[in-house]
DNA sequence: ATGTTTCTTTAACTTTATGTAAACGTTACA
DNA sequence: TGTAACGTTTACATAAAGTTAAAGAAACAT
């Protein structure tokens, strides 16, 4: 769960530090790489250094507000499709949220409830990965056909389903046929980066992997990796 | 501006108080005349009241969610004809379909941007009368016919009433079948974003439609989520 | 209001699938 | 032929899902 987020990162903005303290916390116990700002100012610097997946935006800060730095951050090169969300407190004058159209992807009100924000949080990160990939859940690598949205994949016409650690250890093998993955590799984007299991782990994996699919497609390389190949 | 929306009269339906605030302010500009209701119940007595032109109803509110007030508006003499769009969270193909046969007209998607928002509200007033309803409110899949409008099943010629968490979850697995739908995103759309509910809740519905409908129909991917599979 | 029923969620507990470690076997290559 | 790297099997821990029953909410009826 937390493994998977070890790689997005987050720019939370507010001048209140408990703000920032209390929400990074939160987000922090979700594993995901938190930055901060204290101001508009700050917030555009981070965020073309960081280049974060999403940013949590105050409304009202001094120096700069969160609607200006809003929009200075969608002319950035690079952060146009960045999901940005704004902070705003119940009853806040709205009307000067007119600008809202202009570049934020939604807003999340005060007080803020750790769990609603997180909750909130997955479903914009989520958002975004489903929009920016639109169906390429499907692809074929020779007879195998490896269909992400149902989970399963088909060996010559026959269905099987994977456990979702070899479904995704044959996932990362297959995304590139004949590219040899590292094992330290295949340990990141498997595991995630911080996880450490035994030696051991990836080849049990691999065997089931073999047993299942087919001993052929798995070569291994010794003192590197492994790879898949077609027939 | 416009001296021509002022006798429009548009009713917003959101327990929100922040979109009721932004949605209506940018109405107001636009010279409609605006009232307001934080739930379903509310909704129907203020329509009632005020024989709006345009309703714009949340679905999901607490006491009586969109759905059930856009039947209940749409049984009242009178407002047979008055446009009704849905309000839903972004990629729910799912509230079309549970929507569009309650009555709906239109649906918007969540987060609103309000130059979109306009946008439609213009589009939806000026084809009022022009207007022609989907249809589509039985779907079948293998031998299971889903009645949207009456909310009720029919699995091999025998007709199960299901309750409406119970339909909903049906509705939004059978929408994809053989697709797992990850526990966040059931948890998103049957239930939507805000409401926090216990790790154990899906489970009881699953098993609970397991029994009514056929274990063999419902899936479990460890670690992902449910699917729905026909024979 | 009041009780009654039906639906929804929780909580406690059980079961199971999956992932991992450990122990030992095998291979490749210097 | 030694050894470092990988392979295989088994067994076990654990996280995730299943199962109940019962509490909590709505909805319904009186």
């Amino acid at each position: 769960m937390s493994t998977e987020n070890k790689n997005i990162k987050i720019l939370l903005v507010d001048d209140e530090p408990d703000i920032l303290e209390i929400v990074g916390y939160n987000l922090n116990l979700e594993g995901y790489q938190v930055f901060t700002a204290k101001n508009g100012v700050e917030a555009i610097s981070k965020a073309k250094k960081k280049m974060p997946h999403l940013i949590i935006l105050d409304v009202m800060m001094p120096e700069m507000d969160g609607i200006e730095a809003c929009e200075a951050i969608r002319q950035t090169a690079g952060l146009e499709d960045t999901v940005i969300t704004f902070l705003t407190a119940r009853g806040e004058d709205y009307s000067q949220l007119a600008g809202f159209d202009a570049g934020a992807d939604d807003y999340i009100t005060k007080p803020i409830k750790p769990k609603v924000l997180m909750s909130k949080v997955k479903a914009l990160l989520r958002r975004q990965k489903e929009d920016t990939k639109p169906e390429d859940q499907i692809t074929q690598v020779g007879d195998i056909v490896i269909n992400r949205e149902e989970y399963k994949i088909i060996n010559k016409g026959t269905e099987i389903v994977l456990p979702r650690k070899e479904f995704e250890l044959l996932a990362l093998l297959t995304s590139k046929p004949n590219k040899v993955f590292k094992r330290e590799v295949i340990l990141e984007k498997v595991w995630g980066n911080e996880v450490v299991v035994g030696g051991r782990t990836i080849d049990v994996h691999i065997r089931k992997l073999r047993e299942k699919i087919g001993e052929e497609h798995f070569k291994t390389v010794k003192g590197v990796g492994y790879k898949f190949v077609e027939n």
